[in-house]
DNA sequence: AGATTTGCTTGCGTTTTGCAAGTGCAAATA
DNA sequence: TATTTGCACTTGCAAAACGCAAGCAAATCT
């Protein structure tokens, strides 16, 4: 894992060195909730990620540890991407996100019915998306 | 407010677009547990923020309704900023970066001893801390 | 064997960042 | 009153990052 260029010892300013910027946290997502897991299905997504920009920010992820590499079990030509521990534990956070984004945002109805899951009782939701991701 | 460009309707996306970068979640910090709040105390963290782009961020976060800017009681040459509702919501979502963070990096002992107040009662600690932030 | 899919890499123009220096106004100091 | 200091920015410029299009190699399909 190469080594992690910190601005200083603050754990906000160590977690934006890692995933601070306007792509790492939709890869995130795509793994997460649209189960997209190779590199042309993140191409795929809505914010139309440039190539170059994918492949730079897929690496970034992996030698921080919170994205892996596998081969894909169809074909030898496709690549899987998968979050581990360290990236399945950023589902908090990521709700989080969709939480304060329901407030001040008009969502989409799928995200909707999701966010209605985890207005339900958060800690079950979580537990049982994490052990789901782990699968 | 400005017209904000969301480059999708994902609320996650649409998150980043307003703060997903290397700064502005470190200005929503120094306000939230630091109470820094003038323009020169924004400076004087430890990333060192340039001066040209803490500007920026400050009017980007302001144009989003994250911050407002006060007179200062004490001077006129003085700027207070201040998190508004919208701004004081992100609370839980810094809180999971902490948690977050703390699993995966060695935090300073300021930082330790707030988490470990959260992890007693999260609950209980956000709704303090919310209440204070409004104050 | 030829065409297509997949996962990238490369080139290049544009935008954003980072650093240093400068500016304008208010307040403190001489 | 004149001058210096503090505060909140703004400006200029070089360096880095981004975004788009094209290219490329290996695997797979036809």
């Amino acid at each position: 894992m190469a080594v992690l260029k910190r601005r200083s010892e603050c754990p906000i300013s160590s977690s934006l060195d890692i995933w601070g910027d306007k792509w790492s946290l939709l890869i995130v997502r795509d793994l997460m909730f649209a189960k997209q897991c190779t590199y042309g299905d993140f191409l795929k997504s809505d914010e139309r990620i440039a190539t170059n920009i994918l492949a730079a920010r897929l690496q970034m992820l992996e030698e921080n540890g919170v994205i892996i590499k596998q081969g894909h079990p169809d074909s030898k030509a496709k690549v899987l991407y998968k979050l581990t521990e360290k990236g399945i534990d950023l589902l908090p956070l990521m709700i989080e996100i969709n939480l304060w984004a329901d407030k001040y945002f008009t969502l989409p109805l799928d995200r909707k019915a999701l966010l209605a899951e985890v207005k339900k009782d958060k800690e079950v939701f979580v537990k049982r998306k994490m052990q789901e991701l782990r699968a």
